[in-house]
DNA sequence: CTCATTCGGGAACGATCGCTCCCATACCTC
DNA sequence: GAGGTATGGGAGCGATCGTTCCCGAATGAG
């Protein structure tokens, strides 16, 4: 029935995402969106609410794709346990150089700037965040099991360490910091691991 | 010459920075400020230009009383190493906590809200972050050379490893995460300095 | 005291904010 | 084809943005 959308929806969202991404919730206007997603603020409205709507939407979708890959990387799969954590902190900090820097991590990014005064956001952020320490509790266990990690490695401490590690990493890669004293950092983070094997 | 001031400019600086700190810039008027501040917005900016300027004296104000009792905690001054380390730490993600919660590190949130937008701004953070990691490098080669830590540590790899887990911790209080957890993350880095004495 | 100078207070500037409304247009259903 | 419905485009809403200007008041210098 009716009229049909002349725009991408999904498409839509990513160009949002991207948007919110690179400036943060403050710093983006509806009329910048409006111009990214070459859509007018009616269409804007109608099919999102609102401003802060679409940041919900666009978190969802960050959460979907980004965070989703971030987290299938760091499914050992049979690899080695140490490689797969190296490789993925590597990855964590080089994949949104990509064309262009400092774009850090969506979630922390939002975690900071509106830290713990908007409630929507903060479940999501915090949603996010304990996928990212169940997937490292899940690789550590398997580490340990197979004799890659030492048998009495704490690992909820283990956890907690290379998830704050983590965080690090991606202020720094916003910050614009110099990529090889990050691998220096991750390096640190997986020997601190331990030594068995 | 002339009519002095009724307001103390220094204190004006004060209550700006813990605006700006717990905020942000984007979110934080002019309006908000001479609220905060008790000053009209022509005395503002005859006084500090304009909000732009004002910022810069907040994170110069911040480095200067914030900042500058971190690093002095950092100061051994005979006692052990690890244990100025930890409590060092504790200190970071607890300090904020006095009275209100979940601020933060003002240079942290601001290297993550402005990223590498702005030059005077990252001109700032990026000092502010390289006094750290030479007050944590004093330290462990403190710690190094009177034997509280392994001979053969490597310091730079274990300074840029403390330094981004500090980062990562003051995100993670920004973001109203478990104390015990960010204790828990802090000996867990300690432990990863090595296990002499 | 006089005068130049800076102050506090506040109105108001143009621009932009998030958002709403209206209407011609284009599509699906019947 | 006719009718109902959601669309795209855009003007424009009130509010707020960062900032400027003006003016009476208060002060130090001569």
């Amino acid at each position: 029935m009716a009229r049909p959308r002349q725009f991408d929806e999904q498409d839509a969202v990513i160009r949002a995402t991207d948007l919110f991404w690179r400036r943060g919730y403050n710093a983006t206007s509806v009329r910048d969106l409006g111009a990214e997603l070459q859509l007018t603020p009616s269409s804007l409205y109608r099919t999102f609410t609102d401003k802060h709507t679409l940041f919900l939407r666009a978190l969802d979708h960050y959460r979907a794709t980004d965070s989703a890959q971030a987290e299938q990387r760091l499914d050992a799969a049979g690899r080695p346990v140490r490689r797969v954590l190296r490789d993925w902190m590597l990855w964590l900090v080089s994949c949104a150089s990509d064309g262009e820097s400092g774009r850090g991590c969506f979630v922390v990014n939002t975690a900071t700037e509106l830290g713990t005064t908007d409630a929507q956001v903060r479940q999501r952020t915090e949603a996010a965040f304990e996928v990212t320490r169940q997937a490292l509790r899940s690789l550590l266990r398997e580490g340990r099991n197979n004799g890659e990690l030492p048998t009495d490695l704490d690992i909820d401490a283990a956890v907690e360490l290379l998830f704050t590690t983590v965080l690090g990493l991606r202020v720094r890669e916003r910050a614009g910091h110099d990529p090889e004293r990050l691998a220096t950092a991750i390096d640190a983070a997986i020997q601190a691991l331990g030594s068995t094997r």
